[in-house]
DNA sequence: CTGTTAGCGCGTTCAC
DNA sequence: GTGAACGCGCTAACAG
């Protein structure tokens, strides 16, 4: 493999003028340019970027990382989407990304910390929120560029994210003005911020009504389908009367809609659902599962623009700033008896 | 941040004697071992990733490349139980994955050589596999350690893959052995080894029960719902007779269904699906239906294992190795009349 | 405009 | 057992 000396020898300059070409320098003799380019031309050239990374002290590599157990990490599309958006905006600016898929969330913490301690990467995409997170505490304290996913409570941190509150606010809306009027609220982890979140939605939506808040219909499951059959089931078994689940993740929807059938429940004339994260076969479901539809792929590309942009220029990363895309409650049969 | 000169000077020592202790080397002294171990300890001393790969030429970094276009990309959550695959051994053997999402075949070949010759990574995952696949051969011509996920037809290449053909075979004879006898074949893309392998299980399924294998059952879909649902449609219209449809990927099994509703056909009575991926949601489809479950997060894992081993001793290389794991075919009631 | 020099941080001889 | 010296491949500061 051809290293910058050899480029240099072949063409009769040092490795520095060589390197100035590379660089796109301006005081270069076009003359000189030519025979670079040519000798890099014939030995196939291509700079090594360990050994640039090292000069420059930059690795041109953003690390993501997320925290999910088994199949729960990518049960929807959520990620997948959001990586790719990720990944279209570092190929335009000729930046890598780093994965990293830790089982929970005091591995992720360490898998990020030895990231930038090795110096692998130049900052960090990190999409696990927690109400009280040392994950972030942690990359504040050691100065690293980073970016998150959702929101953050405490800390004043760079985040790009959607209008949870707004999106489940308007889902409530919705089925309030569908006329249901004993709304369950099917949450995921109550220590993530976007449950918080998806919750604190809901509730504004009620009392905007003048519907009663009622603790016990908000509940909490396991992130699955059966999770959130199981979890309504206690609800009903509980004593507790819902006529509606407005459910904070599609897998609870569809959970849902079997806790409806189990119970002979007619969707949506008896029991309206909604969901979130509009999965792909929502609209395959019968009936047709109403969902609020994230832009997941366009959350990824603001977080990786945003990071980029403060890599670039590091005064902007003290400025605070949050970015926060609008979602849209797509509505199908499973809400709609009007 | 702290270097190997700032422990060395810390614990009274050269540069080379720290670096022996970090590689854990025997012949030093116990005491002085101590005296480094503190001084590093004491000044947080992380070795940096990018000095030790430049020194020790090799990155401890795997590339995994995929060329998807859009939603298609993760529809269903192959690639990305790979990716929980592939990461989970990484992560024990101490290595990272570099991700790049390319948007077609000849930007994903550029992107893997760009790796390469750039030596970001020291070993490539790669899961398109074409049948003339010219990133395959630029692979074998550049002499990189990779390991293709999927079959390749013409080089001897190292490979892990689940068992298309023999799954789409059982798929097929079970619907055979429920009564079905004119089954239209739903395949993808063309050019993927995938669709032949799965084409071929359901000729020889056919052939071994001496039923006619007609060309003009086996149809090529878009890859999406609407896509199945209007290739389906087109052979109906056609005047070609089918009563039951083995699609070569969920989505289209989910537009087989879309079609039998369309045409009033009972699903299973009168038309039976059977789809390939298992997606999470199958179950919940109405109904239920019957796919082949592909162990993708063992295939991630088994990929990267294969890479790592061969990373560690390159002589394996040129032994071919191909590993096949089962799938299952999980029946539900799309396929079941009996 | 271009060459020389000096690192970037670590691993690895080759001596003592 | 330990240290000095050199090299990995490239960039950057200083000359000229």
């Amino acid at each position: 493999m051809a290293t910058i000396k050899d480029v240099a020898k072949l063409a009769n300059v040092s490795p520095s003028t060589v390197s100035r070409v590379i660089a796109g320098s301006n005081r270069i003799s076009l003359e000189t340019k030519k025979r670079v380019h040519q000798a890099m031309e014939t030995l196939n050239y291509v700079p090594n970027a360990i050994a640039r990374s090292l000069a420059r002290s930059n690795t041109r590599t953003i690390g993501f990382t997320i925290a999910r157990e088994a199949g729960q990490a990518f049960s929807n599309p959520f990620f997948s989407e959001l990586m790719r958006g990720m990944s279209t905006i570092a190929q335009t600016r000729d930046y890598n990304i780093l994965l990293s898929i830790s089982r929970n969330a005091e591995e992720e913490k360490e898998k990020c910390l030895q990231l930038i301690r090795e110096r692998r990467v130049d900052g960090l995409i990190v999409s696990s929120s927690r109400l009280k997170d040392p994950l972030i505490s942690a990359l504040i304290e050691e100065n690293v560029p980073f970016v998150l996913i959702g929101r953050n409570v405490e800390k004043p941190v760079l985040s790009v994210n959607n209008d949870n509150v707004q999106a489940a606010r308007l889902a409530t809306q919705h089925l309030l003005k569908q006329g249901y009027e004993k709304i369950a609220f099917v949450s995921g982890d109550a220590n993530l911020v976007v449950s918080l979140d998806r919750v604190n939605g809901y509730k504004q939506a009620l009392m905007e009504q003048n519907m009663p808040v009622v603790p016990e219909r908000i509940v909490y499951a396991d992130f699955s389908i059966d999770g959130g059959f199981r979890t309504l089931c206690r609800l009903w078994e509980s004593g507790m009367e819902f006529d509606a689940v407005m459910a904070a993740d599609d897998l609870f929807a569809l959970g849902a809609l079997q806790f409806a059938e189990h119970q002979g429940l007619e969707v949506p004339s008896n029991f309206g659902i909604v969901g979130f994260n509009d999965s792909p076969l929502m609209s395959f479901i019968n009936p047709p599962l109403t969902s609020v539809k994230i832009l997941a792929y366009e959350l990824g590309m603001e977080a990786m623009e945003l990071l980029l942009n403060v890599l670039a220029d590091p005064e902007k990363a003290h400025t605070k700033k949050e970015i926060v895309l609008a979602s849209e409650l797509i509505v199908r049969r499973s809400s709609k008896r009007k």
